[in-house]
DNA sequence: TGCCCTATATTGAACGTTCATATCCCCCGT
DNA sequence: ACGGGGGATATGAACGTTCAATATAGGGCA
């Protein structure tokens, strides 16, 4: 049964170079500084290549040459009855941007017991990885703070501390939420809502900062309403509530189209019409939203372009050794649809 | 500025065996094969090893052992404006299940211009991984076929062909759609209709087919449906179709949630009220659901168990080399909610 | 007492690359 | 004719680990 498989081993370089009659460093150097062969020995050699199927084995070269052109990306750790519906797309948009450079994603996470800082040393003490690429990204993120003491290169997807490397990608939901607010302005609302999660999400103070701006700015009635949590119900209570009091608003913004969900099924319960009776706005453009009459307004995140950015920077430190001396803000992109009222 | 930055070796083996004042391979035995130590020796050994905070290098212990404790997840090449909103959860159930055997996912991904199957020969001739994960298997499956003429290790979310490694595990939709048809006819329905997806998803013929043989077993009237892809305004549109036309079924099976989302929409614009006039039952148990009025029910995928079951499999192969004989079918989980009607 | 066996520890080699250096060969200028 | 230079290729060593073979010590047994 148990018949161990002695895993045969490959083509390797030393292969190569017998049938082509040259030396292993030939054969290294036509894949790896091709202008150092004649151009006739670089063609045979490159079609014997071909033929013979030869890769540099990854871990020897790895090993000679210190670099493994991988990066780390830690999962977050998701709800498994509730995970983020954009992670799919994130990953997709990371694998694309870092498999353009020639590298690779490796998936990791805590073992059991293990906090995050021990993930990380694990992987570095091993080797395992050039670098780390984080999300959701908390205040005084405990693994920003580990990774910058260590001085290994990473590149996060949300803000870090000033005393932290700047080499941080986020999207300027503040500005974003502003706009929105600005639409609602023009639209005659003077009474508007923010309706948010309590959660520890550093996103979330922006979005909820950005309607107090937009507010502040449009000389508006502002109010802010806080769900504990992500759970749908809560939202829906919590937003029938908001449409039943005494200060009913004409507007809510929503912290996300999550929460805006729970607004729409609140006002169909209490027979509201939104984009009528009441106009919502949010944040994320969720997939599922489409299916949401009247459309939702909100604004889409540039997932790719935050992807692209996140590997190039992260690259940038790996490979040159430059660390970026500001984050980027990326603008999120303003979908203006119905629910937003004529 | 483009300070290549040279960068620094870690603890190797060597210098914790110079402190502990022993051999390299005694440190080697600590780590692999304890029981070859003086119980004070190990200990010893082990103190230094954890307080040095030696971790043996990745690629050298590759490099000998020709085992990477890497297994390759090609990501399927999800529609960015429309991702599968469980890619998260499996991820991190996949992540889990194979962390738990000291093994990690790398994503990978064919090149621009890159067929699958010279994606996976890459990862095979360079050594880079143990294994694949497969998920989103299709009818003859080229990356099936690929793997099995190889003789590579893997493991499959979908069936297989019979003519293939039987290392799959899937979910026995087609029993579960049984049940779902079962739980109408207990509920008085004669005429019930199954809207599916006409996209190449095996999966989805599977529910079909369950549908099928559901209406057959009970003696019911059963049409299908189908919408060509998975554009909610296509769906809505069927639907509405559906609902209005002459022999309007008093139930409906859809093939997946993303569909019943479309069924809400549509009944709310015919004034169709769902859990009432007509009784819905879908599957995937999407966590938005929780937002629909009346809830769904649905079939809820086991895919913390799916995820262990396929690393178990996988690593059975690579690390005993035992092939499982058969596939692995779990079941659904039922989920009634009042969509089905009182 | 001498021998073998086991438990424990060490040494040399090998895994497959790439780096640094060496060698070869041909052409050019004086 | 000779030395120098540079393009092209070859050689030895090293990366850090584990495997295989070997050394050393102690214990049991005849």
């Amino acid at each position: 049964m148990t018949t161990r498989r002695p895993r045969e081993r490959g083509v390797t370089i030393e292969d190569v170079a017998r049938a082509a009659g040259v030396s292993r460093q030939t054969i290294s150097n036509a894949l790896n500084a091709p202008h150092r062969l004649k151009a006739e020995t670089l063609e045979r050699v490159t079609a014997l290549i071909e033929e013979l199927g030869y890769r540099p084995d990854q871990s020897a070269r790895a090993l000679k040459s210190g670099t493994r052109r991988i990066i780390a990306y830690p999962t977050p750790v998701d709800d498994p009855a509730n995970p983020n519906p954009l992670m799919g797309g994130f990953l997709e948009a990371v694998v694309s941007a870092a498999g353009e450079a020639g590298y690779r994603i490796l998936l990791v996470r805590p073992r059991p017991g293990q906090s995050q800082e021990q993930s990380l040393d694990e992987l570095i003490a091993a080797r395992t990885v050039d670098g780390f690429l984080l999300s959701d990204i908390l205040r005084d993120d405990p693994r920003v703070a580990h990774l910058a003491t260590e001085g290994f290169p990473f590149a996060a997807f949300g803000r870090t501390e000033p005393e932290h490397p700047q080499s941080w990608v986020d999207v300027d939901s503040v500005q974003a939420v502003i706009e929105l607010v600005g639409l609602l302005a023009a639209r005659g609302h003077r009474k508007v809502a923010f309706l948010g999660s309590s959660a520890e999400q550093p996103w979330m103070d922006d979005r909820r900062d950005g309607f107090l701006a937009g507010v502040r700015r449009h000389g508006m009635a502002g109010q802010e309403f806080s769900v504990p949590g992500d759970d749908p119900g809560e939202i829906v209570a919590a937003t029938r509530e908001l449409l039943t009091g005494r200060s009913r608003p004409t507007a809510i913004v929503a912290g996300g189209d999550w929460l805006a969900l729970g607004v729409y099924a609140a006002a169909r319960a209490e027979g509201v019409e939104i984009g009528a009776d009441l106009a919502l706005a949010a944040f994320d453009d969720l997939p599922v939203t489409a299916f949401l009459q009247p459309a939702l307004t909100t604004v889409r995140l540039p997932l790719r372009r935050i992807a692209e950015a996140l590997v190039s920077r992260l690259l940038q430190i790996v490979e040159d050794g430059v660390t970026p001396q500001a984050g980027l803000l990326l603008p999120g992109e303003l979908v203006v649809r119905p629910s937003l009222g004529p």
